[in-house]
This record gives C-alpha cells, sequence and structure tokens, in this order.
DNA sequence: AATGAATGAGTGTTCATTCAT
DNA sequence: GATGAATGAACACTCATTCAT
C-alpha cells in the first residue's frame, strides 16, 4: 500500500547539509537551487518536497547552525568548571572551532549576518533572528560573569558589556582567520585574548 | 589636470557615492543597476561610461569606504597622545561612529566582508583586498602597542594579537550594535572595553 | 464481464467525476493531477493505473458530459410530445438545467469548448470531437423540425438552420447566465424565446 | 541627450497584435512570453517593458479585441436605419464578421470567455469585464428594440430578454462557424435568422 | 558625452509523469 | 494494484550590459 518510505526529517537534513557546503563555498546569493541538488545528489526539484523556497532553506541552514554554536556554548557554560576556566575554555573552544572548521564556516556566516542585518528593516525573514541568538549568546556568557563575580573571583563589571565584548572579539576574530588563517596564529591569539580580556576581568 | 579629467573622477565619485547610499539601504546583492543611476542622478547606461561593470562599482565602493576608515585611523595613531590614550580614542572614535552612522553603515560593510572574504577562492575581486587593509590596520595599532611597550606603560604583549583583538572586538561590536542599537549601551561599552581590552595591557 | 473489468470502469468514473469536479472549480488549464487524484481520494499515481495522460482525462471528461447531454436531448426528441411541445421542453429543461447546474457546468464547458475548437488544428485532442457532437445535436433537433413542418404546424423554414439557431441561441444564453445569473431572468428569458424562436418558426 | 525615441503606444498596439496571433493560433493558456515576442518581431525581455506581466498583455488583448466589435456595434446602432433594418444590419455583420475573421478570432474569443468566466470568482483579473461589455451590448440592442416598440413596428417584447437572445444566438452561431466553416451556411443562416428572430419579433 | 530601449542569459519554481516499493 | 517520492523540462520574469541615436 505504502510506496517508498522516506524519512523526511533526514531528507531535509542532507539537503541542509549540501546547502551549507554550496553557500560556504559560492555564497549565499550566488547559490543555485540546482548547485544545491547537486551537492545533495538529487533532482532540482526534489528540494521542493522538502523546502517551499529557497528563502526557506537559507532560514534553516542559519539556525541550524546558529543551533550547532549554541550547544557547544551551552555545554562550556553548565559544565562544573570555575567561571575563569570557563571563559579560557570558551575562548579555546571557538578559536579551535574557527581555526579547524572556520574556512568553509566563515563566509556562509557572514552571509547570514549579512542578510540577518538587512532582515531588521525587511519583514520577511522573521526565521533568522539574528538579535534573538546574540540575545541568548550574551545571556549565556553574562552568567558565567555574574557567577564570578559572585565567587569574588571577577572583578565588578557589567556583565552584560563583558558578555558582549567577549562575543565581539571571538566573532572579530574569527573574520581575521577566515582572511588569514596562515598569519593569524591560534595559540598566541588565545594567549592573548586570555591575557586581556582575562586578564582586564580578574580581581587583582 | 585637465579639467576633462577633475570632471571625470569627480562624476566617478558622484557614482560611488550614490552607490554606496543604495548599497547601504538595499544591500550589494539586490541593488540593481538602475538604482545606482537613479540616485546618482544620471542614466542608466551612463554608469557604463565609467564603471566596467557593477562588480567594478562594487569594488570601488568597498575601497573608497575603507579608505576613509583609515585616514580615521591614522590620525588617531599620528597623533601626539600617548599610546593609552590613543587606545582610548580609537576605541570611543571607532564606537561613536558605529553608534552614529552604524545603521546605515553596517549592512553595506557585512556584505563587503561576506563578498571581499569569498574573494579569498575567487581570482575576480583582486580589487578588494580585505587582507590587506586588516594587515594594515593591525600594523597600525601595534604601533601603538610597542610604543606602550617601549615606554614602559604596557606589559609585554604580542602587538600584533593584541592589535588582532583589539580589531576584532571592535569589528564585533560594530555588528552587535548594528543589530540592537537601543539595548547595547555606547558608554558602559566603552567603559568595559576601555577596563578589560586596555586594563589587560597596561603594566600593573 | 469479470468482477475486475467492472472495478476498473467504476473507478475510471469515479476519477472522471472527479476531475469533471475539479475541472469546473478550478479550470482546465490549472487543474493539477494531485488536485483530481484528492478529489477522487486517491493516490496521484493511481491515476496513470487508469489515463494515459492528462489530456486522456481532459478528453474522457469532455466526452462523459456531452454524452450526458445528448441523452436528456434524446429523451424529449423521442417523446410522444408535439414537435412545438418538444421545442418548449427543449428551451425549458435546457434554461432550466443551466440555470441550476450552470455555475459549476459553465467554466468548464468553455475551456472544452475552447480547448475542442483549438482541436481542429491541432492533431492531438482527436477524442474531442466537438463537430461530432454538434452535428448530432443538431440533427436531432433538425428532425422535431421536419416532423413540424411535415405535420403542417411549422413553416417550411431550413432545418438545419434552425436547428444551429436554436443551439446557438441555448448556448449563447448559456453565457449570459453564467455571467450574470441574478439578472437574466429565466422565466422571462424562456418566454422570450418561445415567443421570439418558436414564434417565427410556427404557420400563422 | 535623448535617445532613441518610442512611440511607446505604438510599440504596445505592435505587441497585442502579435499576441493576439498567438494566441488565436495556440491558445492564451499555451501562448508563451517567448513566442509573442518572436510574432512581434522583439526580445522576450523587450514585452516586460510595455507590460508587467503575461496576464497583463492578456487582459490589454481582451480589451482591444472587444473595443473593436463595439465599435462596429455603435456604428450600426447610431445609424439612421430603421429599428428592423438595424436588427437585420447587426445579424448580418456579425455573421459576415465571424465568416471571415472567424478561424483567427473564434479560439482566442473562447479562451477569453473561459477565463473571463473564472473571473467571477478570482480577483485577479478585473481589467476583463466580460459582465459589463455584455451588459454594454444588451443595452444597445435592447434601444433597437424599444425604438421598433414605440414605432408600433415591433411586438411589446421585453427588449433585455430580447436583446441576450439576439447576442446568444449571434455567439452560438459563432462557435458553430468556427466548428464547421464549410457546412453552416451563411446566407442560409442569415435568412434563418432573419425568419426566425426578427420574424418572431415584428408586429403580425 | 549621455541615454534608455532592447536584449537574452539565467533563475526560482511548478507539475506531469515515472517508478521503486 | 496503489502509492507518493523523485524528477527535469518548461516557463515567467529579472537585470547587467549593449548600442543606436
Amino acid at each position: 500500500m505504502s510506496p517508498k518510505i522516506v524519512d523526511k526529517e533526514a531528507k531535509k537534513n542532507q539537503i541542509i547539509q549540501a546547502a551549507i557546503q554550496v553557500f560556504a563555498r559560492h555564497g549565499v546569493a550566488k547559490t543555485k537551487m540546482v548547485n544545491i541538488a547537486e551537492a545533495a545528489g538529487i533532482g532540482k526539484g526534489t528540494i521542493y518536497e522538502y523546502f517551499r523556497s529557497k528563502e526557506e532553506i537559507f532560514s534553516t541552514a542559519f539556525n541550524t547552525m546558529f543551533a550547532e554554536m549554541e550547544i557547544r556554548l551551552e555545554q562550556i557554560v553548565h559544565s562544573s568548571l570555575s567561571p575563569h576556566e570557563k571563559l579560557s575554555q570558551l575562548i579555546k573552544a571557538s578559536i579551535d572551532f574557527y581555526g579547524d572548521e572556520a574556512s568553509e564556516f566563515a563566509a556562509i556566516m557572514m552571509d547570514f549576518w549579512a542578510e540577518g542585518i538587512r532582515t531588521k528593516n525587511d519583514e520577511i525573514l522573521h526565521a533568522i533572528n539574528l538579535k534573538q541568538i546574540y540575545r541568548k549568546f550574551r545571556h549565556l556568557i553574562s552568567n558565567i560573569v555574574k557567577e564570578g563575580i559572585r565567587e569574588g573571583t571577577f572583578r565588578k563589571t557589567d556583565p552584560t558589556s563583558f558578555a558582549a565584548i567577549t562575543i565581539a572579539a571571538l566573532d572579530g576574530i574569527f573574520l581575521q582567520i577566515i582572511m588569514e588563517p596562515d598569519i593569524i596564529n591560534n595559540t598566541k591569539i588565545i594567549k592573548t585574548l586570555e591575557n586581556t580580556l582575562i586578564a582586564g576581568i580578574l580581581e587583582k
């Protein structure tokens, strides 16, 4: 009675993974549906069995990527490490992540940002809530800061501002690593980030 | 210096300024040649008297914008301020700049970045040398750091790494200000940046 | 007469009835195979077990509808009524039919006509023989006319022309009723048709 | 300063005439933009300089054709002929018109009708006001009828119903002529129409 | 020099049809 | 037999670029 049984979710994911690959290599704007289809090893029309439009693929890919980032972040935040160590871990994990996977991850992230920022004005991309995501990230990190202040190991600092700066520094470093993976030395950068960002918040 | 040449240059600039306006408002990908022409108050075909292609307009606009940023940066670096004050100024000037003009400036910058990053792989956009620009920026800031270390006011820190982080933090903050101009409090952020970044490099 | 064959025919009919419903509601051109399948309560692929193509469904539906019309027409023609009464009945039955079911029936009929007319040029739709159908209709009505002339109740009139005009008037009225069911008053129209068409053929 | 000067209206008309040709030959639904472009001897993109969409071409063509019909009709109605002669003229002119130009004109008319009827439900095609057009036609003819009744040459008949039937008969005859131009004898039909329709309304 | 009319390559999306289950 | 997942041909429409005026 029932024909070919397909794991719809698995296939959606397969398409999204293919889309991310292609977005990363060619940019969101220049990615054609047929490219995604080819990358996913399926026919162009098949995509539309799983996604309504290019836009939907875009926002799904976007949310998928940020969801992954969030999970990594939360693992550190909810660990039993000290606040100081949490920040260290956060920095290290981020830089390592960027360093390893950045070149594929970078450009698409920029597109997402570029598109996500513009979303502020458009009403189209409600699915991409960059604002929400950054709020969440800041919230997670500011909790570490508050914890440290409560403990007495961190100086009294505005937790949200510090969180914003930490994310900012990591995002910005990300950009530079993308551009010059060879020159920007990861080890040195990590050390310097600890020496400046963390040193700046530690109670003397 | 014949008047013809001056006219040509002036008109090119007029077109670029129009292009930047339109890029900012609608995004590079969504900007049509006709939009630029209209914004410049000229005919669509006339653009091609001054630029070979949309691509050329894009990269010219890109370089124009970064040239302006460079000038602002150099003014601070080459001032007679102390290294500490130079960094303070740099932070303040950047944040203020972002805060004031960011919303128009932001999205286009993201597009430039997104496109510029991708350029790494393509051979097309040689004109957009994001790598070069960041190198220049790091060089300028690392000079301030070296100056401070030489003076003894800054701790021994890898100047390039610190420069990279400073730029990174400012770029990253830029992103967040763009997204939430109302929530990200400029004054607090500036203070926190000084309390962390600068505090982190100051000799105790 | 094996049950299998009966089933096949029943299912074909079920699909055709569904198709007619959907054609009527959305127009032939805008009707998708999936719409027909849904209306028939079967799977999209199942249709192809019974019909070779959309085209075949279309022409089968077409012929089905005209066959129904023919039956209604023949019932009147072969009744024991007088020629005058037969024409009256014909007009009344047609108008009533249009009036009641027209709005659903109309648009599909127009599509059939439109497609059927074009068939003249194409070789594709041999199945749709609008020419044949109209010939049959004219033949039936011209028989009533001949009967009336023979009886002496009708004036000597070209039977085929009169048949053509009668069908024409009914088709045309159909069109107008479709467009303005409220304004075109059925009772008045029937009376006027009798007063003009029939009055025009009656021997004084 | 100003480049190529083009008579926008003339070109629009050129495209519409081409569109009508192609609509007539292949049907509205099967007509591709590129077909119209080719028929007009222009590039596909050029059409969009003059019309927003296929839909707009369709409705413009529709209105153009009906406007022409209206002019022909009004010429007869507003002539100095007697009501009886006006009706005769109307019938003759219509049949001749159909007979001569019908084969090109027919199919497109059917499409227009088919589409126009469906329009009742959609909100899209406001431009195609078939209802309005028929109302206008009925109005023109009913004026002839009223004139004849006033004069005493026509029997007391509901003018609107008679107008509706006249239009109906002509439309319907049109259909049959389209299908069988050779069999439906124009001269006979005209005579029979006069003998039935007009005879039916004449005061005895 | 300046223009905008003309163009067609290129794109997202639809849908009749196929076919593995 | 029945199904619906898969497919790619097809099509409306866009837009960078050209070029006649």
